[in-house]
DNA sequence: ACCTGAACACCGTTCAAGT
DNA sequence: ACCTGAACACCGTTCAAGT
């Protein structure tokens, strides 16, 4: 872990920056030291160069971070998939969210934009075609698998946040412990289920995920009769 | 909008700086400028005084932020509700999402902790008791509340995303649009429909919460039938 | 107790200049 | 075309010192 190294260029090669060799920096310094830790500045460093030189091969730093994602999925193998659609869609929506539970930084990058791993696409493609094998038409499958997408990202985000809190004792619990007198008694419910609050919210994500698909489902089932 | 403006103390009485000005000074910064503009620099300059001087008053940054969200919620009026337990669930989440949509800023705040706004609890309160209500147990009336919550902000963050940058052209498209050969050949379905993907993934969000609401509440329609 | 000034160790990005 | 150096306009926070 020398401090000030810097690569030796290839002698008699003059140095073809690129972005892939920019990119592999990030994604090195993400791995080992998560994504706060990447700055323009420190990816220079990296690879030996200098912060302006970077700006030659990514437009921004949020472009640069979007394609630190390339390829991210195939870190978790994947799954074998159960045959019937409904629970297919179940399955890879749990896939999902435990492919991203384990890398919590691309939750990070994807409040920049949006999926950009095509490596990642057969998820979207197998949610989608689970949803019309379910009788869904073609607006209800991709509607579906947004739907399905936008909870897995809000619930790592959240549960992220929460126990990042939680894991800080000097911080007061905010909710809905500690409800003082006059919210207390507008807030009847919350009142009573306080102390048992942490207990009661923990909850096996499979088993929202298949509460949401269900719902999702629900018109095809309609239609069937 | 004078650059370097001091705020004058009053003559005679010394200057007691306090949690509520600070929070105060934030506030009116994140109205009007947004809450990237928010720093500690900034505040103590707002306030007349030196960024140092609010490490007195509040711990730090993420503090002083989580406090800027007390009585957010009271921006838009509370909506008369339905007495049908079922659509009130689904009132007050599309209440939820439409209060949300408002103040974005909001959204990355909660990032840090969770909603810590006193005044917003009596959504969490609605959505609990319409689900007791419905039928559900304790539990799974708690953890109804955490998936429609988590849904909701989930949507929030992607779909502002998604809006992002898709108002910035210089972007390529990311998703699914551009899918090259040997992806297009793996996912049939997402190349099929990638041209329509645009128009067919938009969707009245009242719509996508219905699917859930009733997702959440079929175990208790399966207990009732 | 409350506040200040200086300092530490950083940021992303623009611009003009070099090869 | 590709890269550099200096500069602009910032950050959050620690620390020692002042009143």
């Amino acid at each position: 872990m020398v401090d000030g190294e810097k690569k030796k260029r290839a002698p008699g090669r003059p140095r073809r920056l690129g972005p892939e060799t920019i990119v592999a920096a990030a994604r090195r310094i993400i791995d080992e030291e998560g994504v706060e830790a990447v700055s323009m500045r420190r990816v220079a460093r990296e690879v030996g160069s200098t912060p302006m030189a970077l700006y030659h091969h990514v437009r921004d730093k949020d472009e640069l971070l979007l394609l630190t994602l390339a390829g991210t999925s195939t870190a978790v193998p994947r799954p074998a998939l159960p045959a019937d659609p409904r629970e297919r869609m179940i399955a890879v929506a749990v896939h999902m969210h435990g492919l991203l539970k384990r890398m919590p930084w691309v939750l990070k990058v994807l409040a920049l934009g949006d999926l950009t791993d095509p490596k990642a696409l057969w998820m979207a493609e197998e949610i989608v075609q689970s949803a019309l094998d379910s009788g869904l038409d073609e607006a209800r499958a991709v509607r579906a698998y947004r739907t399905v997408w936008h909870f897995v990202y809000g619930d790592l985000v959240l549960t992220a946040a929460r126990e990042r809190r939680a894991a800080d004792p000097d911080r007061r619990p905010s909710f809905p412990s500690a409800l003082t007198g006059e919210d207390a008694r507008e807030l009847p419910r919350l009142t009573e289920l306080a102390g048992r609050w942490e207990e009661l919210q923990r909850y096996d994500v499979r088993e929202q995920l298949t509460a949401i698909v269900d719902g999702l489902l629900g018109p095809a089932r309609a239609a069937r009769g």
